[in-house]
RNA sequence: GCCGCGGUGGCGGAAUUGGUAGACGCGCGAGACUUAAAAUCUCGUGCUAGCAAUAGUGUGUGGGUUCGAUUCCCACCCGCGGCACCA
């Protein structure tokens, strides 16, 4: 029976050592013609970061769903492109680094091999000749490249800066490093701190990041959050007159100001329509004008300094309560001719719009909130709240409790020129308004803002920038690229980049620039580093320029892009912006990188939660390819669900796909055995439909990344198959299932899912059947004639070095077909009876009609009863409906 | 609060230009093999009633359109993800 155990660990090694002497899917021809473009795929999988706890099962999932699909292309004739790389720099190796004084260079070098190998041992028939690593001088040579292109532009520029600071760690945090205002690391208290840093203008480019997603095949969620993140909206700056009113003094509605303006101010606002119930102006505290008033007020002065001290942390527990503090200024309202008190708060936010706004509390939130903390302080002097949108029932009661203040579409009152019209309406003719009285002007404002790119780190690629003496920047010349990141330096924090410590850097560029030159000694974010790497991909080792223009013309845009949901707002953002950059410089003819996008879904442990360390439910891939195998595992993966969902690991079920391809295997040797001893064909019609059936169905399936329901197909025809062969046990003579050409086709189709076991099959197949020469006709049990005719077609079998190299199999759609369809035949929109016919008689509805009247289950239903209608949907359904 | 996604057996999930809901797998039950267990194999398995044929019921809830709705429309409930004082 050893014939029949599959023995995975064998073959895998068999497998992987015979694939590496072929240099199976190696060297990918990048050169095409014209003729061969047409077929190119160039397919991606996430930049993968190298960490010391190896492969994750989710890498797994995804790395396969493209495998499966890079596999199924080529057995089609594409002309496949699918690279690996490691986006090596980051913060846990140098984290590492302080804890154990152990090189990041030497960590990760050790983490990549393993990924490698792991990945290998998976099959994923990546082209490993291009492989590259963003920490390889020959990859962040061009990642430094590119920022002097953007440098040269104007687009990479250096300004103060508010950054995370955790003083316990002694290093500035990334946003997302800052876990609820607390360092991700220590859980220390982070406070925010004005440093230079280093920007990317991404805010030049931030139309076309909009327009740009028109057309691409990603999902609509995806490119929502991008249009969310970008945050445009249209509004009108609206400029107040200021003026030093004493208290009490004019301001009544109609009231003329008593003195000069002092200046103006400017306030963005997006609903001018109710600009009538304006009855205040709000500055962020980081305003220039309330930045004045500080030098003269001490209680703003005071304020100012309390908001710039509040944490990050602070500012989340506080929620949505109002602070603020009464500058003693006055902004006029030529449209109700209102003075309107000027006040300090925190919650109007510096960088959007003008860092003023206009309260309007019947229709908004926050500025009744407002309202509300102002009028608790000075009950003597209350700010106004005037309704000038009425609710959709004609409310127009007066507003006094936040529950009433509304936001939404409705009728215009007290707003002279605007009553009566609707908020859209209103909308557009204050606009105009304001446009022709000169008092404001329509503006497009941003949440994007540009990316800050600075990181006082080590692990990562150096600003290609120094300082002269006078502390000028200065471009690091071309020719001294790679800029290298230097080895000499400390890794316990001292609240400085570790670049400063190196004696060798700073060396250099005394060296190279001249005395008292000193080096930028940040390095930069690594998205920098992931936000190009599909470009390097096309000609990676090249050394005249990140890649050829031909290389790039012919192989971008990216055919599929599979990642994770976690990188779908900056990852992209940034990938889209440098591709329009370069673009406009001329290097790449495409304006989008990534034509076609989809997301995998997580692999959460069997408790249903997301794995990790802490929860102890995590699942190693390498056991389990172990235990079961590496197509066990692939295939099981692919089962568990469509693609692009959540799913909960099941150590049993992986158990079942074990049991599944066991028994493939099995009936698939006792097939090869017997195609090359007999060749009487037994009765299996059923068997040779449901094979039809499959290869259309994963034709169908495979490209569209439906995965599940394509094994679902295999492992059916693998339960029919089971049972002929049971039937066939039980038989006197013995006799064949499947020939050889259809167990190649079923070899063939499960080749992308199983690309080990299907490789053995079909070496076994190959080596049976090339042997069959050999034998002695008389050893074969049938007619002598037609056993020659059959050898000869075996003989004439052609066999390609690998499984891998062959065909897609295809399929005939009328043998997929059934000869009999089966009809379900409804009474009043219930299924009462079934009508069993041959496919020739599908469009005779006379016919169908009056034998699916006549079946006997149907009599009891239709006996006194008259059919007022009679519905047949070909193919599907008769459906009959009696007199009520 | 806003934006997006989803809700189908005991579980993962199939099936949507509206046409027999529950494919496939797991689990469970029964049986075969075995001294026994594991493994393997066979049969059964939405729920309720019935020995059964069968009938009723059933895709988050309520309503609507239709001969017919998991699928379309309206209202609501719940869960997940993202953003969050963006004026």
């Amino acid at each position: 029976m050893a014939k029949f155990f599959y023995d995975h660990r064998l073959v895998e090694q068999k497998c992987l050592k015979y694939w590496d002497e072929l240099s199976l899917f190696q060297n990918s021809n990048l050169d095409l013609s014209s003729s061969e473009q047409a077929k190119k795929s160039y397919l991606l999988f996430a930049f993968v970061y190298p960490s010391g706890s190896g492969l994750h099962v989710g890498h797994v999932e995804s790395k396969t769903a493209l495998d499966i699909l890079a596999r199924y292309q080529r057995m089609n004739g594409q002309l496949v492109y699918f690279p690996v790389g490691w986006d090596a720099f980051g913060l846990p190796a140098e984290n590492y680094a302080i804890k154990t004084g152990i090189h990041p260079n030497q960590t990760t070098k050790s983490a990549i091999d393993t990924f490698r190998q792991q990945t290998k041992r998976l099959a994923i028939s990546y082209d490993f000749s291009s492989e590259i690593s963003t920490s390889h001088p020959q990859y962040y040579r061009w990642t430094q490249w590119l920022f002097l292109q953007l440098y040269k532009k104007g687009l990479a520029y250096q300004e103060k800066g508010r950054v995370n600071w955790c003083p316990s760690c002694q290093t500035v945090l990334a946003n997302e490093q800052v876990v609820n205002g607390l360092c991700e690391r220590c859980e220390s208290e982070v406070v925010q701190k004005d440093l230079k840093q280093w920007y990317f203008k991404i805010k030049d480019y931030q139309d076309e990041l909009i327009s740009g997603l028109d057309d691409l095949d990603w999902p609509a969620a995806t490119k929502q959050q991008q249009l969310n993140w970008i945050g445009r909206h249209e509004g009108i700056n609206i400029t107040y007159p200021v003026y030093a009113f004493e208290r009490g003094d004019g301001g009544e509605p109609g009231a003329k100001p008593s003195a000069e303006s002092i200046t103006e101010l400017t306030c963005f606002s997006s609903r001018p329509d109710t600009n009538f119930g304006a009855t205040f102006v709000v500055l962020a505290p980081e305003h220039a004008f309330a930045q004045e008033i500080a030098k003269e007020k001490k209680q703003v002065a005071e304020y100012l300094a309390k908001a710039e001290k509040k944490t990050e942390l602070e500012r989340q527990q506080e929620g949505r309560k109002k602070s603020g503090v009464f500058t003693g200024y006055y902004a006029f309202n030529r449209l109700t001719r209102l003075k309107m008190p000027i006040w300090v708060a925190d919650f109007v936010l510096a960088n959007f719009g003008t860092g003023a706004v206009v309260g309007v509390p019947a229709h908004d939130k926050r500025d009744f909130e407002f309202v509300d903390f102002v009028n608790r302080q000075q009950p003597q002097d209350p700010l106004k709240v005037i309704r000038v949108v009425a609710g959709p029932d004609g409310n127009q009661e007066a507003i006094t409790q936040l529950e009433q203040v509304y936001e939404g579409e409705g009728e215009l009152l007290n707003s002279q020129f605007l009553d009566g019209l609707m908020v859209k309406e209103a909308i557009e003719k204050m606009m105009d308004y304001l446009e022709e009285k000169g008092y404001g002007q329509r503006v497009v404002n941003y949440q994007l803002r540009d990316w800050l790119i600075s990181r006082q780190r080590y692990w990562g690629t150096p600003i290609p920038i120094v300082y002269d003496p006078e502390g000028k920047a200065h471009p690091v010349k071309e020719e001294h690229l790679p800029w290298t990141l230097p080895e000499d330096v400390g890794f316990k924090p001292s609240g400085e980049s570790p670049l400063k410590s190196s004696r060798e850097f700073n060396e250099r560029v005394e060296r190279l620039y001249g005395e008292g030159w000193k080096p930028e000694y940040d390095t930069m974010d690594t998205f920098v580093d992931s936000s190009w790497y599909f470009l390097r991909y096309c000609d990676s080792r090249n050394q005249e320029s990140f890649a050829s223009p031909k290389r790039l013309e012919q192989w971008l845009p990216v055919d599929l892009y599979l990642i994770g949901r976690e990188h779908v707002v900056l990852h992209l953002l940034y990938s889209r912006f440098f591709t329009k950059f370069l673009r406009y410089q001329g290097y790449l003819k495409i304006s989008e990188p990534f034509a076609k996008m989809r997301h995998q879904g997580m692999i959460l442990g069997p408790d249903g939660r997301k794995m990790s360390k802490s929860k102890g439910n995590v699942i190693n891939p390498d056991k389990i390819v172990d235990q079961y195998g590496a197509d066990t595992l692939r295939i099981y993966e692919m089962f568990m669900g469509p693609l692009e969902t959540d799913k909960p690991w099941d150590d049993r079920a992986v158990a079942g796909v074990a049991r599944f391809l066991r028994k493939f295997y099995r009936l698939a040797v006792e097939e090869i055995e017997l195609v090359a001893q007999l060749w009487s064909v037994g009765d299996r019609a059923d068997l040779v439909q449901k094979l039809q059936q499959t290869v259309k169905k994963l034709t169908e399936d495979l490209p569209k990344l439906k995965f599940n329901t394509a094994i679902a197909a295999l492992m059916e025809l693998s339960n029919l198959w089971g049972k002929a062969s049971l039937l066939r046990k039980t038989a006197n003579e013995p006799y064949l299932l499947l020939t050889a050409q259809e167990l190649l086709i079923l070899l063939g189709i499960l080749a992308p899912l199983a690309p080990f076991m299907s490789e053995e099959l079909y070496g076994q197949t190959k080596y049976a059947w090339q042997n069959i020469a050999d034998q002695t006709l008389g050893e074969i049990r049938c007619e002598l004639a037609e056993a020659r005719a059959r050898r000869q077609a075996l003989e004439s079998l052609e066999f390609a070095p690998s499984i891998h190299l062959t065909t897609w199999p295809a399929y005939d759609p009328a043998l997929a077909q059934s000869e009999q369809i089966t009809l379900a035949v409804q009474v009043n929109g219930k299924v009462r009876g079934e009508l069993s016919v041959d496919r020739d008689l599908i469009n005779d509805q006379a016919e169908l009609l009056a034998r699916a009247k006549a079946l006997p289950a149907l009599e009891k239903w239709l006996a006194g009863q008259k059919i007022v209608k009679e519905i047949y949907v070909p193919g599907k359904i008769i459906s009959l409906v009696l007199a009520s």
